[in-house]
DNA sequence: AATCTACATTCCGATTGCGGAATATAAACA
DNA sequence: TGTTTATATTCCGCAATCGGAATGTAGATT
């Protein structure tokens, strides 16, 4: 991943959100729909973005996907510079912090709906 | 400047190598120009985007117009650290070795035609 | 006054990016 | 098997960006 890349990366503010999110670890797409209020496409389409250009991994886990930054072993150094740079940015200014604080409200276990049938909710809807 | 602008004037290749030459002191632009290896319209097309936003200062000098980045004073935290982070990033890459190599090696007096005529040059053309 | 020099601007065409509405898909569940 | 759930993809229109060719311009020089 070449420098410019990552800056490619880093360049939408829906993306510097998300990945802000990411830092704290990986993250359900419900989870990260819902601390960022913002549609599913746009949610979406910028994990796609970010995936395609190496930035983000997936998993899947039962019904959800779950995205993450590359293993700190396999970041590169500039990776981890940049990444490292946006997080202490993004830790003094208010909209980053809001997201952080939507974060820590959700319930963030992404359990099978059977286990939360009941509670009138799935996952974080 | 928002952090997001500041990425957006990260994100191309030739803006990064022309900041991470003026990390090393206010440029005319056909030093620029020179280093880069660029047609002039490339380098004056990125140079008036950095502008516009803020990134980069001009100031004229006789013939040459002369790029700085902003005062370290007046730089926000988020555009030094990241000013920074892109300078150690650059200088383990060939590529921008490269140019600032080539900086170096050029007569880095904007001296008035007058004084250069003769040594069948101007500048650094 | 005419020319030159260093640079900016305009005018293309092509590509890319973005957001939203609608639709698709694949796994889980009933 | 049919439905729901979580997420991706496609289609669309629009705006921004990029590069180059050509042209404009302001100040310096002759």
């Amino acid at each position: 991943m070449k420098l410019v890349q990552i800056y490619q990366c880093l360049c939408d503010e829906t993306r510097l959100r998300l990945l802000n999110l990411l830092l704290e670890g990986p993250l359900c797409v419900c989870h990260l729909q819902a601390a960022l209020a913002e549609p599913q496409v746009k949610i979406s389409k910028h994990l796609g973005y970010l995936k395609t250009r190496g930035m983000v991994r997936v998993s899947r886990q039962g019904n959800w996907r779950v995205y993450s930054l590359p293993p700190e072993k396999e970041r590169s150094a500039e990776l981890t510079a940049n990444l490292a740079c946006l997080q202490d940015c993004a830790a003094e200014q208010a909209g980053f912090k809001r997201d952080l604080a939507r974060l820590r409200k959700l319930d963030l276990v992404c359990a099978p709906v059977s286990v939360v049938r009941g509670k009138g909710k799935a996952c974080c809807n």
